[in-house]
DNA sequence: GCCGTTTTCGGCCCGACTGTTTTCAGTCG
């Protein structure tokens, strides 16, 4: 994919013109079948999940009509389905700001398409080329080890049913039936009736990093008990950090792969082995996390741990710029036209290649490459560059209608003079309106300002100077704060953030923060989105505006380092540091020990290219303090 | 079907594992 990639606002998508035009409408019928709305591949309320699955189905209709001739055109169709799997936004408001195309992967023929689809339900060229196929089989691939040519052979010979399709398939391989298929035999069969156990058992989400985290540490500590491991590293995306990680990926250096693997499939919360080979296995835990492992010979170690960091976009990116060199890339090292170059570590296979080392939290094709080629990759914000969290909740009561937390201001004062920091800020809910007249607030505020006052005057820490009175205050419905000018007065400065009416329109939200922002004492939009991942979508605002916003009135964003949210998200950081506007860090931690969860803030932070300089809370006691 | 500071035409990452095959196709990451 693409070098200088000139991302726009929201997407995270290239810029290329748009030009778009809309169709007709069409039901489609199959094996005397009509799809109802529910269960079609199109209609007009399509959510990118939906769009990406039609984009899936295109690909592997034409595997199945024409594998030579439409190899590529399969991989464009999945090419596009992963760009909007992975869109920041919802791709119909793309659609609606007639900027489909400049989406990175969609190209006039596919924006055409999606519009008619947007606009009347369903697309003439779509409907044409999914005609002859039957139905079931797009649920058929759901299934781990069926690919589109397998699903369509078992959907047109067994004659599976477009409802229920899963359970119908089952039946078939109970019954003995798929094992005299041609191509398949009993062991087709049999792993068809695991896999579809798997499916039914799959979980439905991509777990958290620390859920990942945990996993990855139990399988590594069973794994050192093998003594013929050289070094062994956890790969993938969590390795690079996203905020959630699908399976776990795992490395081993060792000259003894046999006796490495057989380990491996031996730890005990493994319940099924999916496939072991020579060089890895892949296995299922009791969570129904899948865990791959290769092993590979020291040697080779760096490029396997470059290959199997990915990701997968970054890796074909570069090995698209090796070839351009006549290098071809593998996990075993790079080969030029007679020889095969071996790279004990990442950092002389990136060499190699005339570049500078590339951070795995930015290796996703977003431009890191060409970065690397020019030495202008951004360097990676540490712990200890960080000298303030300016989000916490400490158990001092102020009674809010939110949680408080559990533990004392001081015992968090002790733990961030522990982590090094110059100052923090307490940034307790504010005060339920409910029960409490206008004065009552300020008196609670009043309070909490004078309880923090006497902590500065008493100060016993060695690193912090400075605690700051903070508060995080809703943003109401209307965009107004529930504390009044002389309850703001009380604050050192204030975070806003939105905990209710997640579900406004774009413009209604946007006018909403804009509003709750505009207070001179707030100076922090805190966990913007306000995704919970897993759990609660992000809301839809209009980012220009808000970036805008912050840029010409000092405003600055924070990236929430609860790892259920990491909010701001990565690729909005991206945007936002890109347009200048400068972020703050924040755990939002309601116990002590959470402050620890500042390290995730940080991933987030490095994902989203931010430097030193776009973070407020690296500055210095005195330099933050002038900035307030 | 998509894409582009070597290209608007001519390319499109690379390899492991499995089952059903007698040398490979399908699937996956």
């Amino acid at each position: 994919m693409g070098f200088e990639p000139t991302i726009s606002c929201v997407t995270g998508m290239r810029f290329k013109p748009a030009k778009l035009r809309p169709r007709v409408q069409i039901i489609i019928t199959q094996n005397n079948l009509v799809y109802n709305k529910n269960m079609s591949l199109m209609h007009k309320n399509m959510n990118n999940q939906k769009v990406s699955e039609l984009l899936r189905a295109i690909s592997a209709a034409y595997e199945i009509k024409g594998p030579k001739a439409n190899r590529f055109r399969t991989v464009a169709y999945d090419n596009a389905a992963d760009a909007v799997e992975h869109l920041g936004s919802e791709i119909k408001d793309i659609w609606q700001e007639g900027k489909l195309e400049e989406i990175s992967g969609i190209g006039e023929s596919i924006a055409q398409n999606l519009s008619e689809v947007f606009e009347k339900g369903s697309s003439k060229h779509f409907k044409a080329i999914l005609s002859d196929l039957p139905p079931s089989m797009f649920e058929l691939v759901k299934l781990n080890g069926i690919g589109p040519k397998r699903a369509y052979q078992l959907s047109h010979e067994l004659g599976i049913s477009a409802k229920n399709s899963i359970v119908d398939l089952e039946k078939q391989a109970k019954a003995g039936k798929i094992a005299n298929l041609e191509g398949f035999g009993r062991e087709s069969q049999a792993d068809i009736l695991k896999a579809i156990a798997d499916y039914k058992t799959r979980q439905p989400d991509r777990i958290l990093l620390p859920q990942a985290q945990k996993i990855a540490d139990e399988i590594l500590s069973w794994m050192k008990k093998c003594k013929k491991i050289d070094q062994i590293k956890p790969l993938g995306s969590l390795r690079r950090k996203a905020s959630t990680v699908g399976d776990i990926d795992i490395a081993v250096a060792t000259e003894v792969p046999g006796k490495v693997l057989d380990h491996f499939t031996k730890y005990p919360k493994v319940i099924r082995i999916l496939e072991k080979g020579k060089h890895k296995a892949s296995v299922v835990l009791v969570n129904n996390i899948q865990v791959d492992l290769i092993v590979m010979d020291p040697d080779s170690f760096g490029s396997l741990l470059q290959h199997f960091t990915g990701s997968k976009h970054h890796n074909i990116a570069l090995r698209n710029y090796a070839k351009d060199k006549g290098l071809s890339l593998s996990e075993y090292g790079i080969r030029t036209k007679n020889k095969l170059y071996k790279f004990k570590t990442e950092n002389d296979f990136y060499k190699f290649l005339g570049l500078d080392y590339i951070p795995p939290e930015l290796r996703e094709d977003m431009g890191e490459i060409e970065a690397a080629r020019q030495n202008k990759l951004p360097s990676v914000v540490k712990p200890r560059d960080i000298k303030g969290d300016l989000h916490l909740h400490s158990n001092f009561d102020i009674e809010t209608s939110h949680d408080l937390g559990v533990d004392s201001m001081l015992h968090m004062i002790k733990k961030a003079d522990g982590l090094g920091y110059e100052y923090l800020a307490f940034t307790e809910h504010n005060p339920s309106q409910s029960g409490h007249s206008e004065s009552d607030i300020v008196k609670i505020l009043k309070r909490k300002r004078d309880k923090i006052m006497r902590l500065n005057e008493n100060k016993n820490y060695s690193r912090v100077k400075k605690v700051f009175n903070s508060l995080e205050i809703d943003i109401l419905p209307d965009g107004s704060l529930p504390v009044s000018d002389k309850g703001l007065e009380t604050l050192d400065f204030g975070l806003v953030s939105i905990h209710s009416s997640f579900k406004k329109t774009r413009a209604e939200m946007t006018k909403r923060v804009l509003r709750g922002l505009d207070h001179p004492k707030v100076k922090i939009f805190a966990h913007p989105t306000a995704r919970i991942l897993n759990k609660r979508e992000s809301v839809e605002l209009d980012w220009e505006k808000i970036f805008q916003f912050c840029l010409d009135r000092g405003k600055w964003i924070e990236i929430n380092a609860a790892p259920k949210r990491l909010d701001l998200p990565d690729y909005l950081v991206r945007e936002a540091v890109k347009a200048g506007v400068k972020i703050t860090l924040g755990t939002d931690a309601h116990e002590v020990s959470a402050m620890d969860n500042i390290a995730y803030g940080l991933a987030v932070a490095a994902r989203g290219w931010a430097k030193k300089s776009d973070i407020i809370n690296t500055r210095s006691l005195k330099d933050f303090e002038k900035l307030i």
